[in-house]
DNA sequence: TATGATAATGTTACCTGTAACAAAACATGG
DNA sequence: CCATGTTTTGTTACAGGTAACATTATCATA
């Protein structure tokens, strides 16, 4: 194994470029690339020199030139305001199944729910070339929209599916799914219902307003907690215990998600609070515990990782020329009663 | 806003490049470059005139040649087995809660426990030139030992202490801390433990172990339910009722995870067993849930979260050029009674 | 053997930002 | 008003693949 060539690689600590394949077999790089590419394209004994040259210097491709001359970079952006939320962990696995059988690599980022922090992320994204983008929430500053324009490629918002979108949109009616729970529970003869909302984003801010909205429809009376920071179990067990003060007569509970729910229904199982009978609690997204627990809890399910998954595969066919077939996709919800209504 | 420039940006519906922005000022591209690396090696009248151009065009900075000149993305990988189990979740928020505010991105990928897809998967991040590698698990190829070698690139293992690492291994002895806690539980007088598996990957073979020494050092037999598949809520139901058909006195159940203890328990709760009067029942993780559920789950709490955070930190550190502080960083586990057992 | 067709390989240019060096513009003091 | 130093701007080259075009080798057939 002679390594006689001008520019040793080995000399230079660095991996080694298409070149040093090339000078090791004694052809061009062009050679050497037609070969990685399409080996029918090379000569029968060239194409075993080559592959072992490739496999002698442990070849790895390099994508930074072609991103550089196309402007592609087989790679897509995912853009969610954080990654503690169970609910986003679920997407992520959805656009990843799709993305990755495509050949498609996945750039994450996270802002923390800071329109600045937006800005700057998609910037970020954006200087990487990334192909597409997957982006949550429905509201964007002018900047954002602006540079998104600029970039000319496909972006998908999701999670919401009522805000006019820059260009498509999936998610669901969080209005229409907090009203037909809150619906749903005043009908099993529920009155003083009372909203727990964490982390008050464009999302909560509709379901708010759908319980509102049946409460006032049904002639009662709403009340709201509601706290900035993020949801928890713990955070439900404060709020059960606020709301009882606030409300003594409290008879349901109806929580932003499933970790409030929990916490407030296993505050209820520690202070002697018989659920349904005393106190009614129903969660939001379905997460798998809440399919699990005892008692089961009434929960309104979304479709997490087919949202994902719906995104990618939409994000994917516009990569691959196709127009925007649906400018909003509004998948359904379920109210699934579980135990504790 | 006159656009005269010969090669009008706007025709191509191409972004602009900073070509664009210097004819659009009449400089050369170099002092738009300077002008964004430090506004201040610019005289103050381009000053003004640049920043306008660059916000008329929306330029965005593009990656693409830096990358390619320079062979250093600023990105870094991250190559986990599975994004559905939660554990990885958790590590992914650690990394990026680390790696986004020191002004990395984060390139994100799986291999579902194919050690065929975790080679193509580390060639891809490494044809994107990321600057380091965070990855799982501690048997790897020795076609992926090669190219981490040609790459040079700071590679960190994480989630277990005991293989010896490529370079660098942060995590917990696994072994260890299933004997922790099997040996936790014959203290307290169980005698026919069953431990339930799933996804036998090298971890949950690790903690296998650890239970299988633990039951024989104090002269007793092991029993181990084992299956391929994730593990899920309903798996941990239907491996309670397998074990007590294969064992009907079991007295105790150490899970390779809190979701199959969860299972367990609520199977026992609607089976009439008494948790842990009749069966004590025991999780790994130490998940959210299991610090907050009725009655509170025995469980092995790892520091996942932390995980991820110190392998970035350690990372960005040797991206600094620091040599490798500690070869194996072993963290600490601990064994929480709750109320299960 | 010449000829045209085809297959195999080579050459050149390009993508965009920036390091490194070069030149021009400007300021200051004698 | 020149010499000198400093600030500001310009020029050139480069990173590593590949598209597009050019050339050379190969082969079959007249």
């Amino acid at each position: 194994m002679k390594s006689a060539d001008k520019k040793s690689p080995t000399m230079k600590n660095k991996r080694p470029t298409l070149q040093d394949v090339a000078d090791l077999v004694g052809v061009t790089k062009m050679t050497v690339s037609r070969f990685l590419r399409n080996p029918d394209q090379v000569s029968v004994p060239l194409q075993t020199k080559i592959a072992d040259a490739l496999e002698d210097l442990g070849y790895i491709p390099n994508r930074a030139p072609d991103i550089l001359s196309k402007s592609k970079s087989h790679a897509i952006g995912v853009l969610l305001p954080s990654l503690t939320n169970q609910v986003f962990a679920e997407v992520i696995r959805g656009i990843e199944s799709v993305v990755e059988p495509a050949g498609y690599q996945t750039m994450l980022a996270h802002y923390g729910y800071s329109k600045e922090a937006e800005e700057a992320r998609i910037a970020t994204l954006l200087s990487y070339n990334v192909d597409g983008l997957i982006i949550s929430e429905s509201y964007h500053t002018e900047r954002v929209r602006k540079m998104l324009a600029v970039a000319g490629i496909p972006v998908i918002e999701i999670m919401d599916s009522v805000s006019p979108p820059i260009e498509q949109a999936i998610g669901i009616d969080n209005e229409a799914a907090a009203y037909a729970m809150t619906d749903f529970m005043i009908k099993r003869d529920r009155k003083k219902i009372v909203y727990f909302a964490a982390r008050m984003d464009q999302r909560t801010l509709f379901k708010i307003k759908g319980y509102e909205t049946a409460m006032l429809d049904n002639g009662l009376t709403p009340l709201c907690l509601k706290t900035n920071s993020a949801s928890s179990f713990t955070l439900g067990a404060t709020f059960l215990h606020d709301a009882l003060q606030q409300q003594p007569d409290t008879d349901g509970i109806f929580c932003t998600n499933d970790d409030l729910a929990i916490g407030a229904l296993y505050a209820c199982q520690k202070a002697g609070i018989k659920v349904p009978q005393d106190i009614s609690i129903a969660g939001f997204h379905g997460h798998d515990i809440s399919r699990a627990m005892v008692p089961l809890l009434a929960t309104v399910i979304t479709p997490r990782e087919e949202m994902g998954r719906l995104a990618a595969e939409h994000l994917l066919s516009r990569l691959q020329g196709n127009p925007v077939s649906q400018k909003i996709i509004d998948l359904p919800f379920k109210i699934e009663a579980g135990e504790s209504i």
